[in-house]
Order: structure tokens, then C-alpha cells, then sequence
DNA sequence: AACTTATATGTGAACGTTCACATGATTATT
DNA sequence: AATAATCATGTGAACGTTCACATATAAGTT
């Protein structure tokens, strides 16, 4: 009744062609020990029995299984998804496959379970987005049994592999690039401060302002979502603090805040200046169009497939942190 | 000097444990026949020498890989990020593993690869997004070599296994809406023509208003993006055509026209009326905050692979096409 | 002409599991 | 008390490749 498709194998080949199991091997390896005359022959086996070598018996004998994994967590967001793009891109690009796994929540037991496959997958090195500060990416890279990973998104000057966008720089950019144009009250709606960019955004934020010696007004925190840039812009209104411009950590949480602000009577750029980050597509049509930061995030992700595949070749090419540089877009919420 | 960690065998934990190879394998998969006394013993050895069960060995013993594959058209879109959540989870939970494959452009050579590794991956299914039309697709189907596949995104009343979310009947819900509310003059811009999904969001207008006995105003083609929107609404205006309402096929596209109806002098919902499609995270927060019709991405992915599942586990099972519902969320962008 | 070297091919084991079956010990059945 | 049934365990082959080596033939060297 079940069919049970069996697929042409090495020795079905082997035979039609009249040739032994190995000599074949040797065809779809390229081998140059095969004359041109019996590779003809194989191929012509081959197609003729639509023959496709089996990847895991081939994993299986030579101890290399030519996959990556790419560990997320939250593909919901901007970031991640454009990060995966250019992990998939790259590693097609190089002969890899690529595993998906995603973490909704950072608890032990999902961390723990993540760990455990990795072990077993036979995968051969992983890209962790790890941007969230967590003693468990710590355990994880020691109990990872030597499989090569590069994280994203970390902390800077960690010293295990890993890729960062210099988020402090980025915030630099854009809070004195509101100085330098006049402003002095500056006040900022960050991300979730256990995100290490968010942090990382928020210290600039401050360190710019103490370098210029002026005094940070007023902040709030908010969650990365439109809704939550929204309540924070409210909030800061509310508290009564008087500030012309807004550094705020993401994009949609602008785009929220600017709704906010123009309920209050607020005008931008006449009355507040704003610029966020990420440069999402849509930044250019918010309104007004959205002065931000702009992370090159599929860059990213293919540099640590790069990275990545370094050191799988070479483990002492395992060294240290990468760093890439975010880039101030100037449009139209500022003056 | 390379160390070559390798990792502990079955046989491995044998010897330590002082039974056969068969019986630590009845322990790692829970078999019964086997004494409480080793049993112990057995787990012992296995935790004593860290011993994880090789995923690629046990593939190619049973024949069964425990893995799934996605294939993405474009993982920039926000739908089909949101489906690969919905997809990896569902997989997780069921046990499978997620290859995750991209495709960037929608070329004979880049389809002919995905399929060609298909054959080679030992992949127990494959959920495809398949948003455009194209003759690539059912080539795919066929030579698959009998390995299922769900498609997502696809044609509506197409025989072969797939979920869509009913687009038409969505556009429908909008258009109805408009019209209930005292509108006759309602134009479109669609999205891309060959995307199913656009295609499908195209007729439901058209048919709506037919059903009606109004004539299609005017309508222009975007491509998703808010750039797209801005230009089509511009174009639309420039066309000189009146229209008190809008649908758009996206909400990016919905952002874009926002953008561009205000620089035209047109106030919304005053003058005119806006519903988009898809309910991103963003609509609330448009100004004004977005009528919108809401596509459930996360269930969708869920749900393919609950029918994947289904049809791996029963060929029979692989009969036509399931549909989702969407729903119409009002918010502010019409009166 | 004998000896080395290169070329084309084949043989059997190995990778780390599971499967199908065999065996011996214990317990139940008549 | 003999026989059957059940339980706990072991044995060797199989999954579909590649690897390490062996062999036979052809070609090059002295």
C-alpha cells in the first residue's frame, strides 16, 4: 500500500554503469582520477536513475555536515529578519545550509533546549543574535562542545566572537548632530535597557550630552513598539520637562512618538526635533519624513557568516569583536 | 595539534557501562524492554561521558530526517517574516527541525537549485511561500520526487495542498465598508499584479463595487513599499480623477499615500478615506491611525505545518486547500 | 628489457545509529 | 514438572556515503 519511494543510491549507479560504488563517488566529487570515457558513462547513470546523493550519509561519513544555524530571538522585529536575509544569502553563497531556530522568550528551559540541539545537530558553527544581556548566552558558549559561534548584537568589547554595530557611535551622531544645530534641551525615549543596543544607544545619548556639558532633561523607556514610543512621548509631556529635541531608540517607537506629540500641540521639527534609528523602509514616508540611523543589518549578517566560516576553517581565527559603523541619514523631523 | 574533538558514541557508552550498544540505544529511546537496574547504569554512563545521540547517524538509519524546510520569497516583507514564526514554532513544538532556505528574485536557475537541494536535503516536508504566480512553482511540484508540500500564499482553488488567507473577501470587507458608509467614489492601488495575494485584493474591489453598480474610479499599481504608495497616490491625484475613499493594498504602501495626500492638501478621513492591508504593528500609530484589514501571518504558519504534519504522517491526507479568514479592524482613516 | 612511476579502478571498512532477529533467563500456564 | 510465554539482552547487518588502501594496466625512465 505505501509506496515508500526509495531513491537511486551510489551502488543502483555503480551498476548500471557497470563501474564499482567508488568510482562513481569519484564522479560527483570531481575527481580528476576518472577518465573521460567511464564519466561519461556514470554520468548518464546518474541522470538516467535521477540520481541525487544523500546529503546525511554524506555527513555521516566524512564528519562534516556543511550547515550553519541561525539561533534569533524575536524574528518579529526589523533587526532579526533583515539579519537572517543576509545569513541565508551568505551562506548559500558558500555551500552551507542553514537551521532556523527562533527564541520567543529568553528562559532557561527554551536557552537550555536550544543548547542541547545544538549538540546534537551535527551543526558546524551557529550565528546567535544575542541582544540581550543574559547569563545564559555565557552558559551557552560553554557548553556548546567547541562548535564555532559568532554573536550578534552583544555588548561591545566582549571578547568572544561576535559582530556589533557601534550603536554608542550612532547615538553620538545624532545627539550632537541636534547640538550642533542649536538644540540644548534633548531629551530621549530609549529601548528595553537590558537590550545591550538599547543600552548602548542610551549611553551615547548621555555621554554626548555630558561631553557638550549640558544636562540630560528628561527620558523614558519604552519597548521597541510603535505603542510604547507613543505612551513614552505622552509621559514626557506629562512630566512637564521642556525639550526641543528627541533622540529616540527605534524608528517605530518615533513614529508613535511623533503621533503623540502632534496631539499635544506639538509640531515637528517647529516645535520638537526628532531623529530615531534603523532607517526602516518606511522612515522616509513618516510625517514628516524620519531623520535616523541607519544600521546595515543584512551586512551584518553576512559578515558573521563570513566570520563564522573563518573560523570553522581555522579556529584561531576565533578572535575577539568586530565592529561596524551605523550611519546618520538626515531627512526631515529636525532643524 | 587539531585536536578533533570527537564526541562520545553509542558504543562508547556500552563499554562504560558494561552492556551492548543495543540495549543504550533502547535507553535513549525510552523503549521498555529494558531492566530499571541498567537502565541506570546506562543514563549514568551517558551523562558521565556527555553523550548526545547523533542526529545525522540516526537520519540515515531510519530514514527519517525530523526535518522541515521553509522557503521564503523575500524575507524582507513583513508577511512572510511573521509566517516563519509561526512556522518555527509550530515545527519546534512537533519536534522538527527548520531548514530555512530564501529566495531573492524568482529565477528558473535560483528555483532550480532549491529544488535540486530539496532532493538532496532528506527533508520530510516543505512549507513554501509561494506568493507569485508562476509556472516555476508547479514545476517545483512535480519534481519534487513525492516530497510533501504545503503552499502558502498561492492561488485561490488550486488543487494541490496550501492555506491562503481569503484576500478577496477581505478587499471585499473593505470596499463594502466604504460603501456603507456612504462612499462612490472609491480607487485602489494595488500591489504588484503578479502577486497572488494582490491579484486577489484587486478583484475583491472590483467585484465589490460591480456588485454595487459603481464604477472603478481609478486605480494604479505599487510594489509594497511606502515609496510605491507615495507614488501612486500622487499619480492617482495627478490623474485628476475624484475619489472620496481608497483601498490600499498594504500598509506600507497606505503610509506612502498618507504622506503624499497631505502634501496634495487632502486631509483624511475628511476628504478622503483610507483602508490598508495586513494590520502591522506600525497601523495604530499612522496618523491618522489606520483602518486596516488584519491578516493573521503567525497562524498561517502554524497551520501549514500542522498540515504538512498531516500529510507526512498520511499521503491521503494531501487534498486541496484550506482558507483563512481576515478581518476588518476599524481605527481612524475613514468616516 | 627491467624498473619505476602514474593512471584508472576496485575492495572492504568506517561513520553512528536502528532494525530484524537470536538467545538465555525468568515467569506463567496447564 | 514440562511447556509455553514473556522479558532482558545481545548479535550482526543495514542505512548511503567516503576513506584508506590494494591492484592492474599503461606510460615513462634508465
Amino acid at each position: 500500500m505505501k509506496p515508500k519511494i526509495t531513491h537511486a543510491t551510489l551502488h543502483d549507479v555503480a551498476e548500471l554503469a557497470g563501474v564499482s560504488h567508488q568510482t562513481v563517488s569519484r564522479v560527483i566529487n570531481d575527481s580528476p582520477r576518472v577518465s573521460e570515457n567511464t564519466r561519461q558513462r556514470v554520468l548518464e547513470a546518474i541522470q538516467q536513475l535521477n540520481y541525487q546523493p544523500n546529503h546525511t550519509a554524506r555527513a555521516l561519513a566524512t564528519r562534516r555536515s556543511l550547515t550553519l544555524e541561525i539561533v534569533t530571538f524575536g524574528v518579529g522585529y526589523y533587526g532579526p529578519a533583515q539579519i537572517m536575509g543576509g545569513v541565508e544569502r551568505a551562506a548559500k553563497a558558500r555551500g552551507y545550509r542553514l537551521f532556523f531556530s527562533n527564541l520567543d522568550r529568553l528562559t532557561y528551559a527554551d536557552m537550555r533546549e536550544t543548547v542541547e540541539d545544538l549538540k546534537r545537530q551535527q551543526v558546524e558553527g551557529v550565528v546567535l543574535i544575542a541582544p540581550v544581556r543574559s547569563a545564559i548566552y555565557e552558559e551557552l558558549m560553554k557548553e556548546r562542545n567547541n562548535i564555532p559561534v559568532v554573536q550578534l548584537a552583544t555588548q561591545k568589547d566582549v571578547t568572544f566572537p561576535s559582530i556589533i554595530i557601534d550603536q554608542q557611535l550612532g547615538s553620538r551622531l545624532a545627539t550632537q548632530h541636534l547640538i550642533d544645530t542649536g538644540h540644548s534641551s534633548i531629551a530621549a525615549i530609549s529601548g528595553p535597557l537590558h537590550w545591550n543596543d538599547a543600552a548602548a544607544r542610551h549611553e551615547g545619548w548621555l555621554d554626548t550630552l555630558q561631553d557638550n556639558h549640558l544636562n540630560p532633561v528628561n527620558w523614558t523607556e519604552g519597548d521597541w513598539s510603535a505603542a510604547s514610543g507613543y505612551r513614552a512621548a505622552h509621559e514626557l509631556v506629562d512630566h512637564g520637562a521642556k525639550f526641543t529635541a528627541l533622540v529616540i531608540a527605534n524608528d517605530q517607537m518615533a513614529l508613535g512618538a511623533i503621533l503623540a506629540l502632534r496631539e499635544r500641540g506639538l509640531r515637528i521639527p517647529e516645535d520638537v526635533s526628532i531623529v530615531g534609528f534603523d532607517d526602516i523602509p518606511e522612515a522616509s514616508f513618516f510625517d514628516p519624513p524620519l531623520t535616523t540611523i541607519r544600521q546595515d543589518f543584512s551586512t551584518l549578517g553576512e559578515q558573521s557568516v563570513e566570520y563564522l566560516v573563518e573560523i570553522i576553517a581555522d579556529p584561531q581565527a576565533a578572535a575577539g569583536q568586530r565592529v561596524l559603523t551605523p550611519r546618520l541619514i538626515l531627512r526631515k523631523s529636525h532643524r
